[in-house]
DNA sequence: AAGAATCTGTTCCAAATTTCACAAATTCCA
DNA sequence: TGGAATTTGTGAAATTTGGAACAGATTCTT
């Protein structure tokens, strides 16, 4: 599946990911065919924001129909690239790391675990969700053997950077970064931090933003 | 604090945190003041746009001079509200709820978790890390009697929207929503949605398009 | 079968955001 | 002390993103 257009906007993918997110909710409710309207109101955004977030990758509706849901839902996964298993490595093993490793959502999305790896010598070998912890050395063996693609970053902040060097080493395509740490890495490598943290403060400012106004 | 300006992106207030992050890393370090130029390389974004972030809040630098980092980190902290500790009531003990309740980093950020609630009978009463588990129907008098601000919902989707139901009319001022599902609420309460696979299918989409293009 | 109704895809315009560029303030150094 | 070197804060330009409106395609109705 060929993108349209050049450039798509980062906040476009978030929108994608909420689509499907409502529209497998419509799915199991049985709706078979939805109007971008009907869409919009549901993850609360503009219809033909919708519309156009779908043209950037073609035409997935029908002129006075709609959009059939099970196809839609197949269409936008086909143009994130999340139509096939994407095979990742964690590196890390504190209290994050196994939460994640625990998580069965990650399999059931399509992201599959499949090597954890740490440096401490006190963890290598222990039995994780059926998973052994494998020193962080043996990255560049595994990537291979394994087809890793996607390096998974659950180290304390100042392990984070070793981390990346390993993956990057190791040949991974991308990193998504769990640790409150800036990493540095070559451009090609593709990067993305998660810190739910962020979404706390938001709500903090916009909380106590409401308490000033009046 | 005052905010100089009547609305703020929401992309500011992602990047005022990052700009903490990165800032603490510096105080760390032992860097006492840091020009906005040399900030912007370490958070990689450009140098106006961070003093253009803070200048909706305030004036915090000396020009030819730089911002002094302990001084802009409590600036920042101030400006988001997040100079002071909010009281949170979790919602759903399930896997990630437990995960969150034994992450340490919450209360340390000043995000503290009092109330775990739970509307299973088999789980109302266990204790977890400290805290024994309560029925979520006393989300009412505990919301008043602990001074609750933040709701955060952890539980299955199709429960969420009940889960925030309660903590709506237990007074609640901002949810935030881990549950895979959108859920309605008024428009005086605040909401996030927090969803790590975003990321995930954010770095599937990046790197697959990686591999399209030659 | 033709006209009304519906709903997508796309163009055009407005709003928001980012970047540039420079005046104003401060420090450093001769 | 005065002029060079920095570096912030900000107005204006450039870019990006979002929304309104409508032509084009499809279905429904009589």
């Amino acid at each position: 599946m060929a993108v349209k257009s050049e450039h798509i906007p980062k906040a476009t993918i978030a929108r994608l990911a909420t689509y499907i997110q409502v529209l497998s909710e419509f799915k199991r409710e049985g709706t078979d065919v939805v109007s971008s309207e009907r869409l919009a109101e549901a993850c609360s955004v503009n219809s033909s924001q919708i519309r156009k977030d779908l043209a950037y990758f073609g035409e997935f509706g029908v002129r006075g129909v709609g959009y059939y849901v099970q196809e839609l839902i197949t269409s936008i996964k086909r143009s994130l690239g999340i139509d096939r298993a994407w095979n990742c490595a964690l590196v890390g093993v504190g209290n994050l790391g196994r939460a994640l490793l625990r998580h069965r959502e990650f399999s059931r999305k399509g992201f599959i675990i499949r090597g954890a790896f740490d440096c401490d010598p006190y963890k290598i070998g222990e039995v994780v969700e059926g998973m052994e912890i494998v020193c962080s050395r043996q990255l560049p063996a595994k990537v291979k053997e394994l087809g890793l693609e996607i390096g998974v970053i659950t180290t304390p902040p100042e392990r984070a950077q070793r981390a990346a060097n390993y993956l990057i080493g190791a040949g991974i395509k991308g990193i998504i970064n769990f640790a409150p740490a800036r990493i540095a890495v070559p451009k090609h490598i593709h990067l993305e931090y998660v810190d739910f943290f962020h979404y706390f403060y938001a709500a903090a400012f916009h909380i106590r933003f409401d308490d000033t106004r009046d």
